[in-house]
Order: structure tokens, then sequence, then C-alpha cells
DNA sequence: CAATGATCCTGTCCGC
DNA sequence: TGCGGACAGGATCATT
């Protein structure tokens, strides 16, 4: 399914470890409105290396030694993949990053939502939207949620999907947040107690910080820059599963447009 | 400001 | 076998 904060972060490390210090040659836009140029530019864009590797929610920032930074963003289909390879399958190639020979990194892209913006470092925030704090620093706690559900009535799931309240999170995540916190995903975000409020903070930062170290989740789409699959998805507790792990049979609800899978019974 | 719904897009799957 | 429609869903924009 789409990359979410896990698989972000493993596709960051991949493009760190495989382009290194390498010079960025080229950008090529294969279809129309995936690569989006900012007017203000720094000429000339290219070649020039990496000198910081960011990830910021979804969002993935590299940082040019010509004052330029990508940031692109997967939505759900996006891809970045690695090869040296000259034959490989093309269809889906939305844009190409030329490195040293013949050494590549396609953004392959099956619903073409996703995007690589050209612009000034300096005018990185402009084409951020607003975005709530890193689910892993520090400042994502208890009390930071208490404050930011004041007056949110919507549901917990609809709420914890919000960029602008938390940073990275996506429909599997909060999926399997919620019922390692035992919160019932229908329960108004302002209505948490303190005690539900530290679970779910202890349970993302868990989740999140275990996906990482399975290289993500891939339940369809997602790879890592190597083009292999993460292997999260075989922890996966709730998230299309039938039975919970005590052998509940998992519900099935729509929430925002997006299925919520949970057990009535552990989640209250 | 909060919340909801439509929109974008294509591959896959299901029912008839 | 084939076709229409539902579904997958992150972020943005419009509307209430």
């Amino acid at each position: 399914m789409m990359p979410e904060l896990p698989e972000v972060e493993t596709v960051l490390r991949g493009l760190k470890r495989k382009i290194g210090g390498m010079p960025i040659c080229q950008l090529d836009s294969l279809y129309n409105g995936t690569v989006v140029y900012d007017k203000d530019i720094v000429q000339p864009v290219f070649p020039a290396v990496v000198n910081k590797y960011e990830r910021r929610g979804k969002y993935i920032i590299l940082h040019l030694a010509s004052k330029n930074a990508l940031i692109i963003h997967l939505r759900m289909t996006g891809k970045l993949i690695y090869t040296e390879e000259d034959n490989e399958e093309a269809r889906h190639v939305r844009a190409l990053l030329s490195l040293t020979g013949c050494a590549r990194v396609l953004f392959n892209d099956i619903r073409t939502f996703g995007k690589i913006i050209v612009a000034p470092v300096s005018k990185i925030q402009n084409h951020l939207p607003k975005l709530g704090p890193e689910p892993l620093s520090e400042g994502f706690d208890a009390h930071y949620l208490k404050q930011a559900f004041l007056k949110k009535s919507a549901p917990i799931k609809n709420v914890l999907l919000d960029q602008s309240v938390v940073a990275g999170l996506g429909n599997i995540y909060v999926c399997e947040i919620l019922y390692r916190a035992k919160v019932k995903p229908e329960t108004a975000a302002n209505k948490l107690t303190k005690s539900k409020l530290e679970s779910i903070v202890r349970r993302t930062k868990e989740v999140l910080k275990e996906a990482i170290a399975n290289n993500g989740t891939s339940v369809s789409d997602y790879r890592q820059v190597d083009d292999k699959t993460g292997s999260f998805q075989n922890f996966l507790r709730v998230y299309q599963k039938e039975k919970c792990s005590l052998g509940h049979d998992i519900k099935r609800i729509k929430q925002a447009g997006r299925s919520s899978f949970y057990c009535p019974v552990c989640q209250k």
C-alpha cells in the first residue's frame, strides 16, 4: 500500500546508501506534472551532489550543493528504484534521476500522484504543508496530544491521519497503533483519557521503530530502493486481518473514506 | 476554524 | 470470456 513514515525513512536511507556523494547529473520528467519547478530555482541545478538527506513526515528532501532541493512525495504508488541496468521495466517511470555512468534512480509511479518539486533550499517551507511534530521526536508526547486534541471531536482515527496534527502516519500504521493502544478508532479524539493518550504515544513510537527495523510494510506497491519488499507486513496485527491475536473477529469499517480495521473486543 | 466530500489516477478484483 | 463498477487512498481544494 502507500508509503508512510517507515517506508519513506527506508527509501531515504536507501538513497543515501546508493547515491551518497555521487553527483546527480540530470532530472528528466517523463510524465506531465510529476516534476514541478519553483520559479526561483538557482541555476544551474545540476550537476550537484546531495549534501543533506532529510525526511519530514512523508516527504523526502534532498538538499543539493547548488542551493536547490528536491522535495519528493511518493503518495500512494511512488517508488524510487536505483539501477545500473539499461533495460529496467519502464512502463510507469514518471521521472529519472541520472547519476554517473549507467547509474540512475527511477521514479516509478503507477497512479501518477507522486511529485518531485525542485525549489531553492530557502523556499522548501513554501512547498510543504503545515506539518505536526515528528512522531519519533521527544516533542510528540501525551502533553502535546492533549492540547492538539482539545477542539478535535472527530474520530481519533481521522485525527491521527491529519498530517498537521502529527506528520507521517497513514492508514496502516494508525490501525496498528490503535489496536496496540486498545483504543477504538471511532472514539472522539478530545474524549480520550490521559492514560489512553500516553498509550497512543508509546505505541506509535513502538510500531514505527519496529516497522523501520523491518524496512517498512509491503502490502502491494511499496518497494525499497533495491526493489525488494519490506517485511513488516508479516507483523501486522489488525490491518487486513480476519482475527486478532486473541482470536476475536476483526471488524472493518469506513472512516473518512478509508478502511479501518479493529478488534471490537480488545479496543474500547 | 472544524469537518466532510469530491478529486486525481490506474491496476486489480468481483459479480453477472 | 468480457465488461462495468467498486476499491485501494494521501493530499488538496471546495463546501457547509
